[in-house]
DNA sequence: GAGAAGGTGTTCAATGTTGAACACTGATCG
DNA sequence: CGATCAGTGTTCAACATTGAACACCTTCTC
């Protein structure tokens, strides 16, 4: 079940920073404080990074780092082509399941162009209404044969969709209006000094010369 | 990680009918339509139900049934007990992570006695309470330092959890009223004459006489 | 300068999850 | 009746996840 939040959070966040080591990536998520909802333990961390390797999302270049051996991982155009088509299947997949994968898809946000975040946004609303609309004739029916829990529990997850629909309305709005730096547009806002991912720049840039790679 | 859903919802299912084999489970959970929050394919139930017997929660019980042999579960003592246990931890457990475990909890609310649920709702208010707080305080603090699409996603959590305390507070009343059936309580709702689960009454009845097991 | 302490980078055996596929039983049908 | 089909009950090899533990390096302390 998980194996898609974990490739969709792992190309991401290569994609981020690339190139880069297990441990980087490590450092940067548990900063993210992404362990409350993500599988980052260094063994998932490095295990979906040789996943991603072998299905040639991600290219690994085996660098000698001064003394050191390190795994360095960079992403393929097959990789960010993939990193897409999950990020949209993320966004447009409701349902409990998948709530940790649409977490993990708006965090990464940035990655995206602004025209295909609109349409999975839109596309998202319109999954949610068909959930919403199913829940509701089915309470309406079987009124009398579904446990009072059951009900109740149903309500909830009712609520939880109006939440949701409301931010993503929101949130489409604000993306239509041009706001919040998308793929390929200058950052709107001010990275602190002490972001971990500024301490990466110094090995990145090591990096790029140790392997031969330009992407 | 999920290991903690399939244990408590396995537990709980099998108290619910027992004595049960491994396919009844099965149709049972997907007829509640379990399968777009759980894991309910054939191998999880059955090797989680080997774990549960291996660790003493349920009782393996090799029947001949007709010309089958039929494995048929029970729960043990130290079973229910655990499930006690496992049901408040999903309960008292806050996060996008835990949110699986939690419904899984709720669907077998019945099973729990009136009291434990009364103090692990309040537990759980407590919790979102303290959740919020840190969410807030961490957003008016580090103003500038947060990317936009990041802040963004702390308003649609906050307002998540805003949603299910609401319901929260809700079940509690309707709890405190005396309103719902939970354990040792007769049922106060009609079960319709096509529940799957009255279909397993007559395997049911036949289980218990072959396996010379009362509980 | 021995050795404790902490950071960097990774492995691996144990455990959990997946779903296709198996083996069997009855029913239905030409 | 043989054949096909739907249902019952389970297994298993492939794959994913876990987190303790390893190996090595640097820094600090006594």
């Amino acid at each position: 079940m998980a194996a898609t939040e974990t490739r969709l959070l792992l190309l991401g966040t290569v994609m981020l920073f690339e190139p880069v080591n297990g441990y980087q990536l490590r450092r940067e998520l548990l900063s993210w404080e992404v362990d409350d909802w993500a599988h980052v333990n260094p063994g998932s961390i490095y295990s979906g990074l040789a996943t991603l390797a072998k299905q040639g999302a991600l290219e690994r270049h085996d660098v000698v780092d001064g003394t050191r051996e390190v795994a360095v991982y960079t992403s393929t155009t097959h990789g960010r082509r993939e990193f897409e088509r999950l990020w949209e299947h993320a966004v447009e997949s409701v349902g409990l399941t998948s709530s940790l994968a649409f977490h993990t898809a708006m965090a990464l946000l940035p990655l995206m162009p602004r025209d295909r975040v609109l349409a999975a946004l839109t596309a998202r609303i319109a999954a949610l209404d068909v959930m919403t609309r199913r829940q509701l004739d089915q309470n309406t029916s079987g009124a009398a044969s579904v446990p009072p829990h059951v009900r109740s529990l149903a309500d909830l997850w009712m609520g939880m969709s109006q939440t949701e629909r409301e931010w993503l309305v929101d949130l489409r709005a604000r993306i239509e209006r041009g706001e919040l730096a998308l793929r390929g547009e200058p950052v709107d806002w001010e990275v602190p000094a002490d972001d971990p991912g500024w301490q990466m720049a110094g090995d990145r840039e090591r990096y790029v010369k140790l392997i031969g790679k330009r992407r």
